[in-house]
DNA sequence: AAACACTCCAACCGCGACACC
DNA sequence: AGGTGTCGCGGTTGGAGTGTT
């Protein structure tokens, strides 16, 4: 059964939103605060031809006191690109991550700007990246089997700037192992996978992944970018570490 | 100067999640 | 338990502005 429209769309107004309308809904809102009511009733209240909605968006997006207005940083570019390789398009909780910056304003500045940046220094075959070093890995990022011919593909990339120096797999391993209390063999299986993303505006290759699969686990490496703050939330599970580190280890290996 | 191509971003849209009844 | 209303998210689009031919 279908959802009875929240009003009629023939009547609202649509578009750019006018100065005039930007102050009617600012002010309602700093009166009468979000939460008095909902969004829907909102436009009623406040004497707005506009659909609930669209006030919502205006003010979360435009309006809001808190809001950061002007070109990003080089180092919230460096955010955004390194949460986006890790997380993909979770622009909400990448803008979460950016105060006063909104998940629409994230999106727009990725898809105008960062992704067409980020596909020309990876075309330019200058750059040198050591793959031995600069290298970390996420269990999440592990590629279904059927999605690994049409999402995934294996190519040399050359991408610069990118971060290292990140937590002991040792470490990061020792609780995962305790956890499953067996050995067991590193380094049966690895394949490099790269993570495309596609849009109108044409393809392109934004970072890296390398798998291993293991009888009990898959481990996935990729990159980021230097200059990202590697906290508690964003390492996720603590599987992240250098590949010059395991690649050290002798397998098997058992962790007590 | 005009036509066309391209870029950028504000706004729209559809859908899933969740709360409430 | 299931229907309905609302919110929030992410993908997409419209169109103004700018650059190029």
């Amino acid at each position: 059964m279908g959802r009875t429209p929240c009003c009629d769309k023939t009547k609202v107004k649509r578009g750019k939103w006018s100065p005039e309308e930007d102050e009617i809904l600012k002010n309602y809102l700093l009166k009468h605060g979000t939460t008095a009511g909902n969004w829907i009733t909102l436009p009623h209240r406040a004497g707005l031809k506009r659909w609930g909605k669209s006030c919502r968006l205006r003010w979360l997006n435009y309006l809001r006191p808190d809001i950061k207005l002007g070109n990003f940083t080089q180092e919230e570019d460096n955010i955004i690109c390194s949460l986006y390789t890790q997380l993909g398009s979770r622009w909400s909780v990448i803008a979460s991550k950016l105060p006063g910056r909104t998940d629409n304003d994230v999106k727009n500045h990725w898809n105008t700007k960062l992704k067409k940046k980020l596909l020309a220094t990876n075309a330019n075959p200058t750059n040198n990246f050591d793959d031995s070093k600069q290298v970390f890995h996420s269990s999440s990022m592990v590629p279904k089997e059927e999605e690994q011919q049409a999402v995934y593909s294996p190519i040399q990339f050359p991408v610069p700037n990118w971060n290292s120096g990140f937590s002991s797999i040792l470490d990061n391993n020792k609780s995962m192992v305790q956890h499953d209390e067996k050995q067991f063999p590193l380094s049966r299986f690895r394949q490099d996978y790269f993570k495309i993303s596609t849009s109108r505006e044409g393809s392109m290759i934004f970072g890296s992944s390398s798998v291993e699969m293991h009888e009990n686990i898959d481990l996935a490496w990729f990159n980021t970018f230097e200059g990202f703050p590697m906290d508690d939330e964003i390492m996720g599970a603590g599987l992240w570490t250098q590949q010059s580190v395991l690649e050290d280890i002798d397998f098997p290996v058992t962790f007590s």
